[in-house]
RNA sequence: GCCCCGUUCGUCUAGCGGUUAGGACGCCGGCCUCUCACGCCGGUAGCAGGGGUUCGAGUCCCCUACGGGGUACCA
């Protein structure tokens, strides 16, 4: 019985037949090309980092070559900025690109707006091959129903001219394809009619672009949203026209927000510098990125980017959306800040602590408080799990004073602690050897002397010092908050918590 | 409207005809403990619905519902 090829082997064959084989006609190896083609809108949507990873990872894990193209054709904002807002963001995530923008290459140009040429070279010849045509149409006002009738006039002698689009004649029959992500893909090409291939103003359209483009650069593998997949047998239709061999094409399902929309600004957090602004790892930012949509093969998720790689399957991803989740982002934030060297985890927090304003540019380079700034983040240890957290929960160990919240009053209710403080706060001050040892001694003694277990005292000093109940071990605390600033806090929440008075 | 695509715990996912439906995040207990966090142990929760096919369906087919994308001289 014959059965038709299932998916799978028809992914395997148009694989081996792509990757890394021998080329029939040139007897040579077949390089891999892939390309990240974002238009320079000024900001990097989470959902385009994640099309750059997976081309990214595709092409590094097959050692292919990795292309930054930068669409800005009907961008009149093809300034300079905007590109830079791509090219950090993904230089910040750590992916590199081997041609495109800054390193060129010899496809170049690769910015659109400057292969103006190419664009109507090709489209003349569409036209000489009888393929296309010039549309003598109105752009604007005219009836939105009313067919073109310009193919009828058609003639290969046209050349193109300003104020005239060019439409393709559309072959009618159906383009079919193998997605690597979405399977066989069937459309009826009589839907898209006679689409603008350039339009009046002589710029090309996404579609035309891309298709001359991705040929010229010899783009083995598109890859990019499931947005586009209504695009492919438009442009399909172009390779033919062409006489070119397509590409093979994967579309990625689109990432959500949490409210389980398409994510975008609104969602207030699509932009990838927010991420890095928060205090993010940007390996942590890859791994949780990749998980997005694919699942590696293990059950290990805590993945470094050559990990990533190396695992990396374009026929693993999934065709279903998925939504963002920031718990698991952070969650694996976290778990990648705990592999980091001591010094690389006290210049997050450094960078934060500036972000947050709680030091300055010139305190960020004074030795001293560059030490201090290591000594207060191993002793957080795993208790921030991204950048701006330690500034939620380490303020306090760089200002003089700290504001205890009302309903931690309660701690300092009971007279027998507040000898007990009061005590210790007396002998912080006289200590001469300021170790955590002698700090526990002190303690210690002081709740024992007023007949109490060290428990309540313990936790009392701890919300005098730091106005929470969370934190380091006490004596680490203490010793990083210092004798002096620690005996006034001490007294201080002994003043605003009087004995007596009950705070709810 | 029409054309494509999707739907497994709240979320990310494994699963590719026979599983007590597995893992991770979150959440809830417990242990540890000067608090919190970590760690460890345990728990909660899922195949959108309906028809087929089959000895047997989360897995194959059809329909419905819901969701998404496209339908531009945007990309």
């Amino acid at each position: 019985m014959i059965r038709e090829a299932s998916h799978q082997e028809r992914l395997d064959t148009a694989l081996r037949r792509s990757v890394k084989s021998p080329d029939p006609v040139r007897g040579t190896t077949v390089t891999v090309r892939v390309r990240f083609a974002p238009s320079p809108t000024g900001y990097m949507h989470v959902g385009n980092v994640r099309t750059a990873l997976f081309n990214w990872l595709f092409a590094r894990g097959q050692d292919g070559v990795f292309i930054l193209r930068v669409e800005d054709t009907d961008q009149r904002r093809h300034v300079e900025e905007a590109i830079n807002v791509i090219t950090d963001g993904l230089r910040w995530i750590g992916m590199d690109w081997d041609e495109g923008p800054e390193v060129e290459g010899p496809f170049g140009p690769y910015f659109q707006s400057q292969r103006s040429d190419l664009y109507h070279e090709h489209a003349e010849r569409l036209i000489d091959a009888g393929e296309a045509y010039l549309c003598y149409c109105e752009a604007e006002g005219a009836d939105p129903e009313a067919a073109c009738r310009c193919a009828e006039r058609a003639d290969p002698n046209d050349r193109i001219a300003t104020g005239l689009a060019v439409r393709l004649s559309n072959p009618g029959g159906r383009s079919e394809f193998e997605d690597i992500v979405g399977g066989h893909l069937s459309f009826d090409n009589e839907q898209f009619g006679d689409y603008i291939l350039v339009k009046s103003d002589g710029t090309p359209t996404y579609n035309f672009a891309n298709v001359v483009d991705d040929t010229a650069m010899e783009v083995t593998h598109v890859i990019r949203g499931d947005d586009h997949v209504s695009n492919t047998p438009r442009q399909l239709m172009l390779y033919r026209a062409f006489g070119y061999d397509p590409p093979r094409f994967a579309h990625l399902p689109q990432i959500l927000g949490p409210d389980g929309a398409r994510l975008s600004k609104r969602h207030g957090a699509a932009s990838l510098t927010e991420y890095r602004d928060r205090g993010f790892l940007p390996e942590a930012f890859m791994n949780y990125l990749a998980l997005l949509g694919w699942a590696p093969r293990g059950e290990q998720e805590f993945l470094t980017p050559a990990e990533l790689i190396d695992g990396f399957r374009l026929e693993d991803v999934r065709k279903s959306a998925a939504q963002f989740s920031m718990e698991k982002l952070v969650h694996l934030n976290s778990l990648h800040i705990q592999r980091l060297e001591p010094e690389e985890r006290r210049d997050l927090a450094i960078g934060s602590l500036m972000r947050g304003e709680i030091l300055d540019e010139a305190s960020a380079s004074d030795p001293e408080i560059l030490e201090r700034v290591g000594e207060i983040v191993e002793a957080m240890g795993n208790r921030f799990r991204y950048g701006e957290q330690i500034v939620e929960f380490g303020a306090h160990f760089f200002t003089e004073e700290v504001e205890i919240p009302g309903d931690l009053g309660s701690h300092f209710a009971d007279d027998a602690v507040r000898e007990a403080l009061s005590s210790a706060a007396d002998r912080f001050e006289a200590c001469n050897e300021w170790t955590e040892e002698a700090i526990e001694e002190i303690v210690r003694a002081s709740a024992k002397e007023s007949g109490l277990k060290a428990a309540p005292l313990i936790h009392a000093v701890r919300v005098a010092l730091s106005g929470t109940t969370a934190g380091p071990s006490l004596f680490t605390l203490v010793r990083l908050v210092g004798p002096r600033r620690s005996a006034q806090r001490i007294r201080s929440a002994l003043d605003s918590f009087p004995a007596g008075e009950t705070s709810e």
